[in-house]
DNA sequence: GCTCAATATGTGCATATTACACATTGATTC
DNA sequence: GAATCAATGTGTAATATGCACATATTGAGC
């Protein structure tokens, strides 16, 4: 960059922007399908509610967490993410207790029985995913990875 | 390519598809997040109900489209479907006739009404994207365009 | 220390979203 | 043309979610 004047790029070429939007409308299209739980759990031989899953994941990633983060990363109600952690609880999925710094909050982290469904589902993902990337290389996917992950920080920055 | 043996790669880098799998993550959950919806909705100046989204930008894109073809494509079920195309006409959003070729289709398609929304949508959704992207430049948004068009074939294959 | 606003969690109730069972109508197969 | 399949829709129930409100705890200001 060093003195060079940076171009500021205010408006993009809109048949890109259309393709991009397209794209990722079809990827979030066929991830939310009820169907893809349903086979990663048929892969993984464990049985778990589809509504709980991202909550599992998200609890297995940034725990231990209360029940208000969560409901921020999922811009999903408070209450709602409430009621679903005391399932997992109930199932034994977590673990919650009180924050030794701040009792109001109810810390919840990923059981041992949890955990170990966590590492089920990781790994019937990453078979699916190496049946469905045969055609592409490493590069490729860490080009994707890249830019994904960049994208994906400006739009939740 | 010619008569270079082509590389198959039955298992990739697993650190690289575990980054994948996050940025993904991310982004999925970010663009499911209701208040997205809500700030495009506000930045469009106009009233749609949330569950009603994804199906009107279905019958623009595919349209002219029968509720199975819909219901299909998004994996809900086709009652779901049928009811919110339902909702959809009454607001005047789309038409529906039966088609000529198989009078059992309720062929759908955008009114004039549901086009006017598609376009002042698209138009906000392009004023964000690019209030957003100011860091892009166009070829690195292309490459994301390029790689993420094929990942999302290859997801839906 | 005391008061008060802010925060984390949870319950009661209403609504929204969705699916399953079943019915109807039209197409297709043999 | 009888049997079967496909597209759509209705009745009913289960699930998911949000809003209003309540409780417990914290931290700030006095």
């Amino acid at each position: 960059m060093s003195g060079a004047r940076r171009k500021v790029n205010n408006t993009h070429d809109s048949e890109i922007l259309r393709g991009l939007h397209a794209a990722i409308i079809d990827l979030v299209e066929e991830i939310n399908r009820p169907s893809r739980d349903e086979r990663l759990v048929a892969e993984a031989g464990i049985p778990l509610d589809r509504a709980l899953f991202p909550l599992l994941a998200s609890v297995a990633r940034y725990g231990p967490v209360g029940v208000v983060e969560v409901a921020d990363r999922t811009g999903r109600d408070h209450t709602t993410i409430s009621r679903q952690m005391t399932k997992l609880e109930e199932l034994g999925l977590i673990e919650r207790r009180a924050s030794a710094t701040d009792k109001r909050v109810r810390e919840a982290t990923v059981s041992a029985k949890g955990q170990k469904m966590v590492t089920a589902l990781d790994a019937a993902r990453e078979r699916l995913a190496n049946r469905i990337l045969v055609s592409w290389t490493d590069a490729e996917l860490d080009d994707l990875r890249r830019l994904l992950r960049r994208f994906a920080d400006d739009l939740m920055r």
